[in-house]
DNA sequence: AATAACAGTAACATAGAGGTAACCAAGTAA
DNA sequence: TTACTTGGTTACCTCTATGTTACTGTTATT
């Protein structure tokens, strides 16, 4: 049977694995730009998105839109267009992330000002 | 002069920056697990948190713990015992840390749900 | 005298993240 | 006819993060 001290154990780490995972999804170096992209436009076409992020190549934006459309934050849209576009937006799940890029976005500044010393 | 425009663009670059300071002081494979051992313990010696951290190499532990000294997130001490021992703790910034790990947490949780579908 | 604990460091190896450049197919404007 | 736009893919290369193993110096223990 278990005791206080595994149980305790167990939860920790299910809590580390926890936030792996968010680590995880949010990795590569354009991930949360490319949110932050199409969040800002709510919708936006493959070629916007890599006009928006300076240095980002065709293949690193296709890449990293595969990874975010595999985690359900992005959702895929092929128009009916000539020549065909594609659109990007956030999926409900995705909008969750807000927060926690909110959160980042504040202690970065914080953690920026600490190091640099104001 | 700014306009509107370019003031929002200013802005919104500062915010990724942000983002991506938090994110670079977070990332490294055990950087996560290192805090949560520290902090889990309030002080904590090296060869302690070598033994919380299945996986971690010496080598490692000690490269991370350096690059989480030079961020101000870990105090370093050395203590005059025999054999001489070195004890971590958080500082005061690092535990500034602990709201957006909590955020992590249950990111990641509904994010696991929601990708392997409960 | 030999071995172990402590807190690392040094030397080398490897997988994978990311960069660069060229290419594809379909349609369209010059 | 040539070149361009759109949304990618493919091949190749490099560099960094991490892993592995062995080693350091000091003191205490056996």
């Amino acid at each position: 049977m278990g005791c206080k001290i595994e149980e305790f154990q167990q939860e920790q780490k299910k809590r580390m694995r926890a936030v792996q995972d968010s680590m995880d999804t949010l990795n590569g170096k354009w991930k949360i730009s490319i949110i932050s992209s199409i969040c800002c436009y709510k919708k936006r076409r493959f070629s916007d998105i890599l006009n928006d992020i300076e240095g980002i190549s065709n293949r690193m934006l296709s890449k990293e839109l595969k990874e975010l459309e595999i985690n359900k934050l992005v959702k895929r849209t092929v128009l009916d267009t000539q020549p065909i576009t594609v659109q990007y937006e956030l999926t409900e799940h995705g909008d969750t992330l807000q927060t926690i890029i909110s959160n980042l976005t504040d202690w970065g500044i914080l953690h920026r000002n600490k190091i640099v010393g104001k």
